[in-house]
DNA sequence: AATGTAAGTGAGTACTCACTCATTTTTAGG
DNA sequence: CCTAAAAATGAGTGAGTACTCACTTACATT
C-alpha cells in the first residue's frame, strides 16, 4: 500500500521529509508504533536513519507529526467532503439513494485510507490527547455540518423532528461504520448484487426501524 | 484497575500463574503488547522475571495464553449470558424495556472488562488469527442465539419479517456498541436522567427509524 | 534428619533499538 | 571553478529488551 501525502504538503517541506512521513505511516500502520523501527522507516523512505532525526527530534515526535497531519487529512477527506456531498446532492434525490452513494464512496476511500485510519485508531485507544484531537477536528466539525443537513431534512419532512440531531448522527455513523468495518476486518467476500441487497436492507432499517410497519 | 480472573481459573493452575496472567492483561492493556515489558509484568505480579518464563515459553506465548482465555471469558460473560438474558426476559416485557436493561447491564460490564476488551481489540486490528478467534468464539455464537430470539420476535410480530436476522443483529450491535464506546472513550459526563432520555431516543430510532412515522 | 523434587529467583547474556556525530556529499553564490 | 554552508550519511553508542540458567528456597517423603 503506497501512501501519497502530497495533497497536504506544506510550503517549506522537502520531498525527503514528505517521503519520511509517508513511510512512517506505512510502517506504523503495519506494525504499530512501538514495533516499528526507525531503521525500517528510513530504509522504506530511501534515506539514512540520521535524516529522520534531522526533521523529527524523536520517534514520538515523528508520530505526533503524523497524527496531526492524518487527523487533518481524515477530517477533510472523510468528513468534510463527505458531508458537503450530502448537502449538495441531497437536493433532488431521495434520502436512501444519497446514503447509498456515500457508503460506496466512503468504502472506496476506506480502501486507500485504511493504513492511516489504523494508526490513528490504535493510538486513540491508548491516548486521550489523540481522542481529543479526533473529537475537535473531526467529530465536532462533522456534527456541525450534519446539523444543517438535519435541519433541512426535518423541514422537508424526510427526517422525524422528535429526535435530536446528535442521536440521529450517531445512529447513522454507527451503522455505516460497522458495515464498512465488517467488510474490511472480516473480509467476507460478497458479490456486488449481494452487497447492493444488503445495503438496501441496512438503509431500510435506518429509515424505518426494526418494527413492522403499520401500513403496507 | 485490578483484574480478577479467578472465574476462569483452571484446575491445575497456580495462584502465581493466575497473578501473572492478570498482571499481563493489566500491563498489555495499558501499554499495548510491544510497549509492555516482561519486567514490568513481573514486578506488578510480585514474581521474579524468570517465573514468567517458567509458565510461558515466550512473551508472545503469554499473549496467546491471555487472548484465548479473554476471548472465552468475553464470549461467556459478554455475549452468551447477555443473549440468554434477552431470551429469558423477553417473555413478558416489551422489546424496548428489554433492550434498555441490557444496555445498562452491558455498560456496567464494560466498566470491568474494559482493559481486556482493549487488549483484544488492539491485537484484532493487527492480527487475522485474533479476528478469526473472535469471529468463531463470539460473533458466530451470538448470532446463532440471536437468530432464535429473532424468530420468536418475528412470530410475535414485534420485529419485521422482511429483513434478515444478520442485518438486524448487526444493526443492534452497532448502535449499542457505539453508544457505550462513546461514553467510555469521550467520557461525556451525563446525568442519569439525560442518559435515560438519550437511550429512549436511541431505541426509538432502532425500532422506528429516522423517517417520520406516518400515523401518530 | 536426610533426601528428592518442584517452584521460584535474579544476575547475566545476547541482541535490538532510538538516537548521535564525525564525516562526506550536495547545493548555491561570487 | 572555488568555497562555505546546508543536507545527508551510517557506523557507533549506551540504554533497555526478552530470555536463560545456575542457584536457592519450600516442603513433602522416607
Amino acid at each position: 500500500m503506497e501512501i501519497d501525502l502530497h495533497s497536504i504538503k506544506d510550503t517549506e517541506m522537502s520531498e525527503k521529509e514528505l517521503k519520511i512521513l509517508e513511510s512512517a505511516i506505512k510502517i506504523f500502520s503495519e506494525k504499530g508504533f512501538t514495533a516499528a523501527t526507525t531503521s525500517q522507516i528510513a530504509k522504506d523512505a530511501g534515506v539514512a536513519e540520521g535524516t529522520i532525526f534531522r526533521y523529527f527530534k524523536t520517534k514520538k515526535d515523528l508520530l505526533r507529526g503524523i497524527l496531526i497531519r492524518l487527523v487533518n487529512l481524515l477530517a477533510s477527506k472523510v468528513v468534510l467532503d463527505g458531508i458537503e456531498k450530502i448537502l449538495k446532492d441531497s437536493e433532488g434525490k431521495d434520502l436512501k439513494q444519497v446514503f447509498k452513494e456515500i457508503v460506496y464512496d466512503r468504502m472506496k476511500l476506506a480502501e486507500t485510507m485504511y493504513p492511516m485510519v489504523r494508526v490513528v485508531m490504535t493510538e486513540a485507544i491508548y491516548h486521550q490527547d489523540v481522542r481529543d484531537a479526533l473529537y475537535t477536528n473531526i467529530i465536532e466539525k462533522a456534527l456541525g455540518m450534519f446539523k444543517q443537513f438535519h435541519k433541512i431534512m426535518v423541514e422537508k419532512g424526510v427526517i422525524r423532528s422528535d429526535i435530536d440531531a446528535v442521536t440521529v448522527f450517531r445512529f447513522i455513523i454507527a451503522n455505516i461504520g460497522l458495515f464498512i468495518a465488517q467488510k474490511k476486518l472480516f473480509n467476507k467476500e460478497l458479490s456486488i448484487e449481494n452487497m447492493e441487497q444488503e445495503l438496501d436492507n441496512v438503509f431500510e432499517i435506518i429509515l424505518n426501524g426494526i418494527s413492522p410497519r403499520q401500513s403496507l
